[in-house]
RNA sequence: GCCCCGGUAGCUCAGCGGGUAGAGCGGCGGCCUUGUAAGCCGCAGGUCGCGGGUUCAAAGCCCGCCCGGGGCUCCA
C-alpha cells in the first residue's frame, strides 16, 4: 500500500463520474476541508487487512504531531501499478476510515470508484509531504510512477556518510573516533541529525548591532538587511578582496541581469530542478524571478562564446549584489542565512575531467587563502564532500588529495546515485556558537547544464563538445563570512579574551584621544600623518573623560588607542594602547605606521565614510 | 509554511492577579579640562509592534496581522 499524505491549507474534490464497477454511492457536489490531513490512499495487490493497524497508528502520530483533527481518506490509484482488485481494495479502505472514526477523528471520505476532480493547497512545512509504503508492496519504486520528483528525490538522494582522512582512510561514521575533532563531529551530527534545542539568538545578532555593523529593516522583506556605515565598509572590503584574489587567479570579470525571464526554455527546467522558492516579479506582460546565483548569466553569456579547447579551461566571475532566495521564515538567522545576499561566483570551463579535477585542486587553495585572509583560518571550518558512489570508485585518489589539501578529516557523503547536476560537490563549513554548520566556500562539478544551455567548444579533432563546468563561490556569502568573523570573536569573549576584526577590517584602525581641549590640533594633525599612510583614524574629541572615551574605544573593538596629552608632544612618543596583546606598547610614529602596514599588508584600503571627529558622528539607533 | 517564545523611551530591560508608564545606558544643556575600561548635576524623550474585541477602565485579558528569535531531519 501507499499512501501520499499531505497536510492541507484545503483540499476540494468533486465527483465527477462513475469509472469502476465497484462503486460507492455519491452526490456530484463539491466538498471543501479546510486544515486536514489528506491521505491519497491506493491499496496495492499484496495488501492485506492487517496492514491497516501500522498505518493508522502512523497517521495517528502526524495528527497528533501536527495538531489536525480532520482526515481525509482519499481513493488514489496512480501511485502503483500493481493495484488490488477493486473489492478488496474499498474493503481495506473502509477498514481504514472505520480505525480513525473510532479514535474520534473526523474523517472525510472521497467515494471510491469515481473519477473526481482535486484541487489541494498543501502547507510549505517539511512534514507537510509525506509518501509512505506498507506491506508487501515494498519500496517505492524509481519508475515511471507518476510520483513528484521532489518526493522521488528523497528515495534517490538515499545517503551514505564517512570521515575520508589525509592519511587515505574512509571510515563510516558510526566508527569514526571524534575525539580532538569536535567541530567536525558537530558538522556531522548536524548533517545528519539536525536536530538540536537552542534557545537564545545567535551571538552575532546583538554585535553586528552593536558594533553598527548590520541590522534589520522591517520595511522590506525578512533576510534583506540594512548595511550600516561601519559594516558597509567591511562589507566592501571583502567584496573587493574576494574580487582581487579570483582576478589574481585568473578570473574574467562579467555582470549580469539580476532577473530572469521565468519561462525561458533554459532557465525553465533548471528552476524546476531546484525547489528553492524564488522571488517573482509580474511586470505587465511577462513574469521574471531574481537569481538566485549568478549561474544563469554567466551560462547564457558563455553559450554566445567562440571558445576552442585552448581558451579552456577559463573562468568567469562575478560578486553578485545580490543572489536571492526566498528561504522559508522560519530558516532564516541574523547574517547567517538572508534572503538577499553578496555571494562571489566563478565558474570555470573545463575540457574535460582531467582539466576539472586540477581547476578544482587550483581552487580549493584559493578558497583557503581567501577564508584566511578573511580571517577565518583552517581550524575555524569544516570541509563536507559530497559525491556519486561512481564517481569516487573511478577517482579515488583524486577525492583523497583534495583532502590531504584541506590537512584534517573530512565528512562524506556518497550518493547512490546522481539527482543534482554535479557529481562532486565541497564546502568548508564554519561551526558557530550554537554549534551550527554554516558553508561558506564551495565548489562543485557540474556535468549537466553545459548541454542544458548549449555550451559548447571545439575541440582539437573539430568536434563539438560540451565543457563541464566548475562553480565555485571562493569565500561563500560575504554577509555570512561577515556572521563568521562576529561569531569568532563571540567564542573569544567567552574565553575571557578580547574580540576584535582583523585589522585591515577594522571600520577604525587607529583613534586618537586628546587628553585636554588644548591638544585636539596636534591630535588631528597626527591623525593627518597616519591618515597619508591610508590608515583608518579618527579623533574622540567629545567633551568626556579620557577613561570614557578608552572604553568606549575599547567596546567598539579598535585596534590601535592612542592617548595624546602634553606629554607626548614633548617626548614624541606615542603610548598606543595594542588590543591584540592587551597592553600598551610605546612606538614612535614611524613605528606605528610599519607596525599596521605590517598587519594589513596586502589587502584593500577604504576610507572610512563617517566624519573623523567624534563628536560630528551622528550614531546609529 | 507550521509550532513555541518575544516586541514597553534611541538601546538593554522592569512593570503584566486590569486602575494616570519606570530604571540604567544613550541624547541634549551646564559644570569639570581630564592621563589608559563608565566624572558630577539637570532636562527632554513613550498612540507599551499594528488593528479589532471584552471592560466603567487594557501595556496587561481575547482574536487577527506585522516584525524578531528558537524549533520542525529545510538548505542550489
Amino acid at each position: 500500500m501507499k499512501i501520499l499524505q499531505l497536510h492541507v491549507d484545503f483540499v476540494e474534490y468533486e465527483p465527477i463520474q462513475v469509472e469502476s464497477s465497484v462503486y460507492e454511492e455519491a452526490d456530484r457536489k463539491v466538498n471543501r476541508i479546510e486544515d486536514a490531513l489528506l491521505l491519497l490512499v491506493c491499496v496495492e495487490k499484496e495488501d492485506e487487512e492487517n496492514i491497516v493497524d501500522e498505518l493508522v497508528k502512523d497517521v495517528a502520530q502526524f495528527v497528533d504531531k501536527l495538531k489536525v483533527s480532520k482526515l481525509v481518506v482519499y481513493p488514489y490509484a496512480h501511485l502503483s501499478t500493481e493495484l488490488a482488485p477493486p473489492q478488496k481494495a474499498l474493503s481495506i479502505l473502509k477498514k481504514i476510515r472505520e480505525e480513525f472514526v473510532s479514535r474520534n477523528l473526523e474523517v472525510y471520505s472521497a467515494p471510491f470508484g469515481w473519477n473526481k476532480r482535486l484541487v489541494v493547497s498543501v502547507k510549505g512545512h517539511p512534514l507537510a509531504e509525506q509518501l509512505r509504503s506498507y506491506g508487501a508492496g515494498g519500496r517505492i519504486r524509481t519508475t515511471s510512477e507518476p510520483v513528484s520528483t521532489a518526493l522521488l528525490m528523497e528515495e534517490k538522494l538515499k545517503s551514505y556518510w564517512f570521515i575520508l582522512t589525509p592519511s587515505g582512510e574512509m571510515v563510516p561514521v558510526e566508527s569514526f573516533d571524534f575525539r580532538g575533532y569536535e567541530n567536525l563531529e558537530y558538522l556531522t551530527r548536524y548533517e545528519i541529525a539536525k536536530s538540536r534545542a537552542v534557545i537564545e539568538q545567535p551571538p552575532h545578532v546583538q554585535l553586528m548591532k552593536k558594533l553598527e555593523i548590520a541590522d534589520y529593516e522591517n520595511a522590506s522583506d525578512p533576510g534583506n538587511m540594512r548595511w550600516l556605515a561601519k559594516g558597509r565598509l567591511i562589507k566592501s572590503l571583502l567584496e573587493q578582496y574576494v574580487t582581487e584574489k579570483v582576478i589574481e587567479y585568473g578570473g574574467i570579470e562579467v555582470e549580469t541581469p539580476i532577473m530572469y525571464d521565468l519561462h525561458h526554455p533554459s532557465l525553465e527546467k533548471y528552476l524546476h530542478r531546484f525547489p528553492a522558492r524564488q522571488y517573482l516579479i509580474k511586470t505587465e506582460e511577462k513574469e521574471y524571478f531574481l537569481r538566485f546565483a549568478a549561474c544563469f548569466g554567466q551560462f547564457l553569456m558563455a553559450k554566445d562564446m567562440v571558445i576552442s579547447y585552448k581558451h579552456l579551461p577559463f573562468w568567469l566571475y562575478e560578486l553578485t549584489r545580490y543572489s536571492f532566495r526566498r528561504e522559508k521564515s522560519g530558516e532564516l538567522a541574523g547574517l547567517r542565512r538572508l534572503r538577499a545576499f553578496t555571494m562571489p561566483d566563478a565558474h570555470a570551463f573545463c575540457r574535460d575531467l582531467q582539466q576539472a579535477k586540477e581547476e578544482m585542486k587550483r581552487r580549493l587553495k584559493l578558497s583557503l587563502e581567501v577564508l584566511e585572509g578573511a580571517g577565518i583560518t583552517r581550524e575555524d571550518v569544516e570541509m563536507a564532500i559530497r559525491f556519486t558512489k561512481d564517481f569516487f570508485e573511478e577517482n579515488r585518489e583524486f577525492v583523497f588529495e583534495l583532502i590531504r589539501q584541506f590537512g584534517k578529516p573530512v565528512l562524506a557523503e556518497m550518493w547512490e546515485e546522481r539527482f543534482f547536476y554535479f557529481i562532486l560537490k565541497w564546502e568548508l563549513n564554519f561551526i558557530d556558537t550554537q554549534k551550527k554548520a554554516a558553508a561558506l566556500s564551495t565548489d562543485q562539478i557540474d556535468v549537466e547544464n553545459a548541454r542544458q544551455y548549449g555550451i559548447t567548444y571545439v575541440d582539437e579533432d573539430g568536434v563539438e563538445k560540451y565543457p563541464i563546468i566548475l562553480h565555485c563561490s571562493p569565500s561563500g556569502a560575504i554577509e555570512r563570512v561577515v556572521y563568521a568573523l562576529l561569531e569568532k570573536a563571540y567564542m573569544k569573549m567567552q574565553k575571557g579574551e578580547k574580540p576584535m576584526l582583523p585589522v585591515w577590517l577594522s571600520p577604525t584602525q587607529v583613534r586618537i584621544i586628546p587628553v585636554a581641549e588644548r591638544n585636539l590640533q596636534d591630535a588631528i594633525r597626527l591623525m593627518e600623518e597616519l591618515e597619508k599612510n591610508k590608515i583608518r583614524v579618527d579623533v574622540d574629541d567629545r567633551g568626556e573623560s579620557v577613561d570614557k572615551k578608552i572604553r568606549d574605544g575599547e567596546s567598539e573593538w579598535i585596534p590601535y588607542i592612542i592617548v595624546y596629552g602634553d606629554k607626548e608632544k614633548e617626548r614624541g612618543i606615542l603610548p598606543v594602547r595594542v588590543r591584540e596583546q592587551g597592553k600598551i606598547i610605546e612606538m614612535t610614529l614611524e613605528e606605528l605606521i610599519e607596525h599596521v602596514k605590517e598587519r594589513i599588508k596586502d589587502k584593500p584600503f577604504k576610507p572610512l565614510t563617517l566624519p573623523k571627529l567624534l563628536s560630528r558622528r551622528p550614531s546609529f539607533k
